[in-house]
RNA sequence: GCGGACGUGGCGAAACCGGUAGACGCAGCGGGCUUAAAACCCGCAUCCUUCGGGAGUAGGGGUUCGAGUCCCCUCGUCCGCACCA
């Protein structure tokens, strides 16, 4: 018998035409049987696809394809997150205008995806860059902004003064813009911003019903919303302040620890440090030098703390005649809670950290259990912990929990400057969202200022707001705003000349209700079609990477909020299932001339004495350096195209599922790649071998060997089944390799299966169950050996194999058994023996008998079906 | 700095609820087939060992009849931090 080798370079293409031509996976709207909604996240149009793309839309396409052969009718469309900066820095470095270079990538990277195999449906297709997508958008700010979701104030953004633009966090490195090298100033802008805040109690008690998302990302978005209760706190200043202020009012979640105040510290832009910074020229340095930091919280948070004593002192509210010094400090940040703090050394390490470097006192009040309250100190480590309060007055003795509460009651009944000096605040860490980008690349928010009507929103029946095309991007600042006549309108209530708005909307805005699109994307009257939207939302199986845990997942739960609140869609969660994937990573390499080479030139070689590498060309020995994730400036990246030309489509996605559990990194390796094509070529052989053997009738009872193929069978579909329900692809990659070896041992004797008709009828099932189990990983594999089986139709239209319950399950089980913890003997009893007769067994084996040398035991354990323990 | 995760053979990993540590794959080694090579097939493979056994899941401690799994501490790596997507 010989086999032709599979060769997916022309059967690949093949199968994905006959899908495309006969609309396999268009998915209709009125499709009656149960839904279900699986969706990658859609990728940004950079150029190229990327092995983490490929990873994500094949995890998601085995879990449409495996959904489909359960009988699913399955929304499974792709599309393309098309606005954003690098299309901008395109148009500035290659004079490309970003329509162009964005259509132009999209295009490109749709033959990519097709290429792959995937199941979904084009039909649905859309760019978030397109009028008929952005217009909807547009339509949904406008009723946020009447239903006073959407609103202007002041932030702060980093600014440029070289390039006067604008910069993202990631374009200001060290403090300096990134194209001009300029120090990058803070500025203050009047932006548009979402009421996220608004839903902060909503937003956190609902992760609690998102059991299907991970634990971590929903701790994550936890803590990110940081709900603390605490008290506002007013302390009076000694002497008033320039403008004549009279309190400064802090939050603070320790109010028990008040008694080891040792000064209260404003943020650099704080009203009272603003007023007393303009007749302080020193001050006004330190606040100036604090606003070239950037406005990135995780720089503000690492730089060194640094402070001012403004020379003010404030009142301690419970110790008469004690004052503590007034300082502004780097590390209080104005966005949240009141931009004030008290600082407690010894019970918060950062306050601590301050206090040595400026010679603050330091007075413990927390004492921690068992501690001696006349030797405690502390030194350079806070003691954050519950204790018992002491040097603390009337709380002595008590415990933080009630101390907090007499405090707060001491404080909402004491009135200072004619307000109660203490209030109890729930606050959260959470802030409205900034959606307002001096950008071109970006939805115009459709939006007119006029002299005489303030901010008016563009009527419905005039939007979109279109882009204008005849944008120039070689002037410093937003295109928009120095286009000649684009802003430049008549007010939509008056009719008198003013000016659009030329800021553009946050990317993240555009993916916030993509989901919600791609139901009806057809619908040029709205958003959504809510029958339609309410029957397909909400998504089932969210698959996309880790970095998007907070952000994008965040504010897609808020937006889908705001939609349900202005009647676009009828439910609150998007996402009911969420799994978030690791990246794919590739080990680095070095050439002799000491710069990164690429993985395609280097070969690397094997032996005992370990791995070695050197350039393709002879040029030298190449050092092998760490695994990382895959990057241009590193150039250890696999171009997914590449890697389908030379092995097939199924070979990556076989990869890509196989190595490694999805939430975790894939080391991409070319030893994998040939070993995951081995496997595509050695299932096209067992599948040749098992048809000339198949056929006939198996009737009659099963002999022995058919009833063990039988069982692997049906023990191999059943948990593939398990696994890929529980998106463990790579266990289900194993029990394939399992069941394959199993199948290859039979078909090693094909004189048996000639021999045996309940055989011959066990292969012919194994090699059938084989194919539809590989269908939703390797689709173009499965296809082909469907029809070398005599199978009709599309194994992608076929269901997915039913198991028999009976064959899953064993008559005999094999225990270990332990003597004292360690494993000792096994033992081989029926399924359904009682604890006593596996008792009674155990005690009978050689091992244990030995080991207990003729003495009872003290003890045996038997947990049913999983082992015996005896303790001697 | 804050928040979140992860750490198991030469490598990627498996072990689902606290119950046989290392399934499966990669690389390696030995053998078969072959004039030869590739492909393919079979086998060996955590470490130490006086061959009885002992040690072992980043390191240290704890709970338990029993710990990779639970708790505490330490170390290392990775992700997010609000204008990258």
């Amino acid at each position: 018998m010989a086999v032709e080798r599979y060769n997916p370079r022309t059967t690949e293409p093949k199968w994905q035409k006959t899908w495309a031509d006969a609309s396999v996976f268009a998915t209709r709207n009125d499709d009656t049987r149960p839904k279900y909604y699986v969706l990658e996240m859609f990728p940004y149009p950079s150029g190229r696809i990327h092995m983490g793309h490929v990873r994500n839309y094949t995890m998601g396409d085995v879990v449409a394809r495996y959904k489909r052969a359960k009988g699913f009718a399955v929304l499974h469309p792709m599309g393309w997150d098309a606005f954003g900066l690098p299309a901008e820095n395109a148009a500035i470095e290659k004079k490309v205008h970003p329509a162009k270079w964005t259509y132009e990538n999209i295009a490109y990277m749709r033959g990519q995806l097709k290429a792959m195999g995937l199941s979904l449906d084009w039909d649905r297709e859309i760019a978030t860059c397109h009028p008929g997508y952005y217009r909807h958008q547009q339509a949904m700010f406008v009723d946020m902004f009447d239903a006073g979701l959407a609103y202007r104030r002041t932030s702060k953004v980093n600014w440029d003064p070289v390039d006067m633009t604008v910069l993202a966090n990631e374009q200001v490195i060290d403090g300096r813009g990134w194209r001009s090298g300029a120090l990058v100033e803070q500025k203050e802008l009047v932006q548009w911003n979402f009421r996220i805040t608004a839903f902060s109690d909503e937003l956190l008690k609902a992760l609690d019903g998102l059991d299907r998302w991970p634990d971590k990302v929903r701790l994550m978005q936890r803590n990110w919303i940081g709900k603390s209760e605490g008290l506002e706190v007013r302390f009076e200043l000694a002497t008033p302040g320039p403008q004549g202020e009279k309190t400064v009012k802090v939050f603070t979640t320790r109010p028990d620890t008040l008694f080891g105040a040792s000064f209260v510290a404003l943020s650099p832009d704080h009203p009272l440090a603003r007023s007393l910074g303009e007749t302080n020229a020193d001050l006004a340095a330190f606040q100036e030098k604090c606003r070239r930091m950037g406005t990135s919280v995780a720089v503000l948070e690492t730089a060194e703390k640094e402070g001012f004593d403004t020379g003010l002192r404030v009142k301690h509210p419970f110790i008469p005649g004690k004052t503590v010094p007034l300082w502004v400090a780097n590390f209080i940040l104005m966005d949240y809670g009141t931009g004030a703090i008290f600082g407690c050394p010894a019970h918060d390490q950062r306050d601590l950290d301050f206090a040595r470097k400026y010679g603050l006192e330091v007075t413990p009040v927390v004492l921690p259990k068992g501690a001696d309250a006349a030797s405690f100190t502390v030194d350079d480590v806070a003691f954050v912990d519950d204790g018992s309060i002491f040097n603390s007055d009337f709380l002595d003795g008590l415990d933080v929990d009630t101390a907090f509460d007499t405090v707060a009651k001491r404080l909402e009944g004491t009135i200072v400057d004619g307000a109660p000096q203490g209030e109890r605040k729930v606050n959260f860490r959470l802030r409205d969202w900034l959606i307002s980008r001096q950008r071109y690349w970006g939805c115009p928010i459709p939006v007119v200022h006029c002299d005489d009507c303030g901010t008016v929103p563009v009527p419905k029946d005039q939007l979109p707001v279109l882009l204008p095309d005849d944008a120039s991007f070689d002037k410093p600042g937003n295109p928009l705003d120095h286009h000649p006549t684009w802003k430049h309108v008549a007010c939509p209530k008056c009719g008198k000349p003013a000016r659009r708005e030329t800021d553009t909307m946050d990317t993240f805005v555009d993916s916030s209700w993509y989901f919600a699109r791609f139901t009806d994307p057809w619908n040029t009257e709205g958003p959504t079609t809510r029958a339609v939207a309410d029957r397909w939302l909400p998504v089932d199986q969210y698959i996309g990477g880790i970095e998007h845990a907070i952000l994008h997942l965040l504010y897609s739960r808020f937006f889908t909020r705001a939609m349900k609140a202005t009647g676009h869609v009828g439910l609150d969660e998007p996402f009911a299932g969420l799994f978030t994937q690791g990246m794919v990573v590739h080990e680095t390499y070095k050439g002799p001339d000491g710069h990164w080479v690429s993985p395609a030139d280097i070969v690397i070689d094997e032996t005992d004495a370990g791995r070695t590498a050197r350039m393709k060309d002879g040029s030298g020995a190449v050092a092998i350096g760490s695994i990382e994730k895959m990057s241009k400036s590193k150039k250890n990246t696999v171009d997914p195209s590449d890697i389908i030309a030379t092995w097939g489509a199924d070979t990556a996605r076989w990869f890509v599922l196989s190595d490694s559990p999805p939430d975790r990194d894939v080391i991409w390796t070319e030893a994998g790649v040939e070993g995951a094509h081995r496997f595509v070529q050695r299932v096209w052989r067992l599948v040749g071998d098992a048809v000339e053997l198949i056929g006939g009738a198996g009737t009659g009872d099963r002999s022995a060997a058919a009833l063990a193929l039988a069982k692997a069978t049906h023990k191999t579909v059943a948990a593939v089944e398990d696994d890929i329900e529980k998106l463990g692809f790579n266990r289900a990659v194993a029990r394939l390799y399992e069941f394959a070896n199993a199948i290859g041992r039979v078909l090693a004797g094909p004189d048996a299966v000639r021999a045996d008709a309940s055989l011959a009828a066990a292969v012919e099932e194994a090699a059938d169950a084989l194919v539809r189990m590989i269908a939703p990983m390797m689709p173009h594999l499965a296809e082909e050996c469907w029809t070398a089986l005599g199978r009709t139709g599309l194994v992608a239209d076929a269901a997915w194999p039913s198991v028999d319950r009976a064959l899953v399950v064993d008559d005999t089980v094999t225990l270990p058994v332990q003597v004292n913890g360690k494993k000792r003997a096994e033992l081989t009893i029926a399924r359904d023996a009682d604890e006593a007769a596996v008792r009674e067994a155990t005690l009978a084996l050689e091992a244990v008998a030995a080991a207990l040398g003729g003495n009872p035991p003290k003890k045996v354990i038997v947990v049913p079906g999983r082992i015996v323990n005896v303790v001697a």
